[in-house]
RNA sequence: GAGCCUGUAGCUCAGCCGGUAGAGCAACUGACUUUUAAUCAGUAGGUCAUGGGUUCGAAUCCCAUCGGGCUCACCA
């Protein structure tokens, strides 16, 4: 800004800018104090407390009992009470009330107090005291208005309840819903505790580019952008896999993780967001059993501290996260389900049969360990409520796991369920160069058959394997679901601050 | 992408077998001045999402479009 600006007069209002007429009424409040000399923009604001402090510190303070200590205190106005003696204002912390007597106040101050609005923010200063009703409250000896409100404030008993509303103003949502400030919180509290958990073993936090030139480490759908300078296409990342594993060769660290948003180009709906953050970690020498144990320590972690036990309700359903958690096979947990063992199928198109027998939509295309996920997830996946690891996962679908020890149809690879949701996805990460371009090979074949989402083969990335990555254990959390279920929230959007919608 | 539900004042909601729109809160004017969703009296506020159609007449019935929700498909 340069010194010029700071001459400028105060903005003026304009015709068309008044036709809200609950706007109107706001602006000439805004005019008339201006025109008192009451700047309705101040710079700063210094507080002596927040209101949960002074609830804290006074908590033994008789009723009807006066002190001499003097407190001062910043937020919202939710409540204008006989004509503006008693005012509820709001911090982030919590509620306090202000009183504001002719006894106390300058007329200057009386004069700015007749012109406040609910949802303007002011700073008060003065002695505290409990009413008589019991409540803590401020006598204000003086009042700043620390910015004007020119919007109404939505209803006081039924707050902000339209969904769509809730979502496209959000500041509206958190003013108006303490449980929508408590998930956001909560979600903040998760992320903490999974970072200080990973950084005090020695984790090192990294960040890998969210722009690709060729959208791994997953199977799906990506976004597409151009850069113009380079005249490219590039894709939002669908994954940080690829690049996170590269990071290990070099030895950055035998330990990293990184903590960031993914992107898939595909449908939404109440547990699908576009963008989405994940947790991606990896650990030299370790395997997919590891993984497991470490899942079950981050998830256990987080859980105590966000939501202080181990034992949560999700959507009145009882989930009880104490390890150790079950590990199950997929192929057995399929059994189990449907009588069908698909160890014993020898082909894909018996295993197809036995799947589409089973009601799972199948193309025909399907091999053996694609019918199997199909199976599982028509007949297993919604059943997984309590904590459960899957292992035993075919091949097929795993380009990027290391063949099981035993089983060559099988991979090193393992989800975990919670709430029928895949909560958690590792393996023993595939570290043969060799091994790995005949699986992307293998990738190229099904993506040339039509399979919009098999993995296209990244030739820099096998580059990098043929120089040696160790043996390597590499985790995935979703954090939105999880932070779903520890907030009980029953929809992503909730624990989303700005989901995606359409523009109104 | 498909099916079902939904959109009325700034907010929360009535009104919907057609007859020209209503409450509470918020706002405004006044009263009251130790209140707690303050109270009392009064006032103002609406392209009933948008565009068509049926009808003498549409918030209401029909069609289309746009937003949102849920379910399904895809996926984490």
């Amino acid at each position: 800004m340069s010194a010029d600006d700071i001459s400028h007069p105060a903005p003026t209002p304009t015709a068309s800018e008044g036709e809200d007429p609950l706007r109107r009424v706001r602006l000439d409040k805004l005019e008339t104090l201006r025109g008192m000399g009451v700047d309705p923009y101040p710079v700063s604001f210094s507080r002596s407390h927040q209101a949960a402090d002074l609830d804290r510190y006074y908590a033994e303070l008789a009723v009807g009992a006066e002190t001499e200590d003097r407190a001062c205190v910043a937020g919202r106005i939710r409540a204008i009470r006989n004509s503006g003696m008693f005012i509820d204002l709001h911090d982030a912390s919590g509620k306090i009330q202000i009183f504001s007597h002719k006894d106390f106040l300058s007329a200057e101050n009386l004069a700015v107090v007749r012109l406040l609005d609910i949802g303007d923010l002011i700073g008060v200063e003065g002695p505290v005291r409990r009413t008589p009703r019991g409540e803590l409250t401020i006598n204000a000896a003086a009042l700043t208005l620390l910015a004007k409100s020119l919007r109404p404030l939505p209803e006081k008993y039924h707050g902000l309840a339209d969904i769509e509303l809730r979502y496209r103003q959000r500041y509206l949502d958190l003013i108006m819903n303490p449980h929508s400030r408590e998930t956001l919180r909560r979600r903040s509290r998760v992320v903490a505790a999974m970072r200080a958990y990973l950084l005090s073993r020695d984790y090192l936090e990294v960040e890998t580019p969210m722009l690709h030139t060729i959208p791994g480490g997953a199977a799906a759908r990506p976004f597409v952008t151009h850069h113009n300078a380079l005249d490219m296409d590039l894709y939002l990342r669908i994954a940080p896999e690829l690049h996170l594993k590269r990071l290990v060769v070099g030895g950055l660290s035998d330990k990293l993780f990184e903590i960031n948003r993914c992107f898939r180009n595909e449908g939404l709906s109440p547990r699908h967001n576009p963008e989405f953050t994940s947790l991606e970690l990896y650990e030299a020498y370790a395997d997919y059993t590891g993984m497991m144990n470490l899942t079950e320590e981050i998830v256990g972690h987080v859980a105590e501290a966000a939501t202080g036990g181990l034992r949560v309700s999700y959507g009145g359903t009882e989930i009880d996260l104490t390890p150790p958690w079950p590990r199950r096979t997929m192929a057995e947990l399929v059994l189990e389900a449907t009588g069908v063992d698909f160890l014993a199928l020898a082909g894909a198109a018996t295993a197809r049969d036995a799947a589409r027998h089973l009601g799972c939509a199948i193309s025909g295309n399907e091999n053996w360990g694609q019918a199997l996920e199909a199976a599982f997830a028509a007949r297993v996946e919604d059943r997984l409520i309590q904590p459960t690891h899957v292992t035993g996962f075919p091949r097929d679908i795993s380009p990027l796991a290391k063949a099981d020890r035993d089983d060559p149809r099988l991979v090193e690879r393992f989800e975990t369920y919670i709430y029928g949701w895949e909560i958690a996805n590792a393996f023993s990460e595939l570290n043969d160069p060799l091994d790995q371009r005949a699986r992307f090979e293998a990738q190229m074949v099904a993506r040339a058959a039509g399979d919009e989402e098999a993995q296209p083969l990244d030739e820099d990335y096998v580059l990098a394997l043929e120089y040696g990555l160790p043996p390597c254990g590499g985790l995935g959390i979703g954090i939105d679901r999880l932070v779903m279920l520890l907030t009980d929230s029953p929809s992503i959007r909730d624990v989303i601050a700005f989901p995606t919608l359409r523009p109104r």
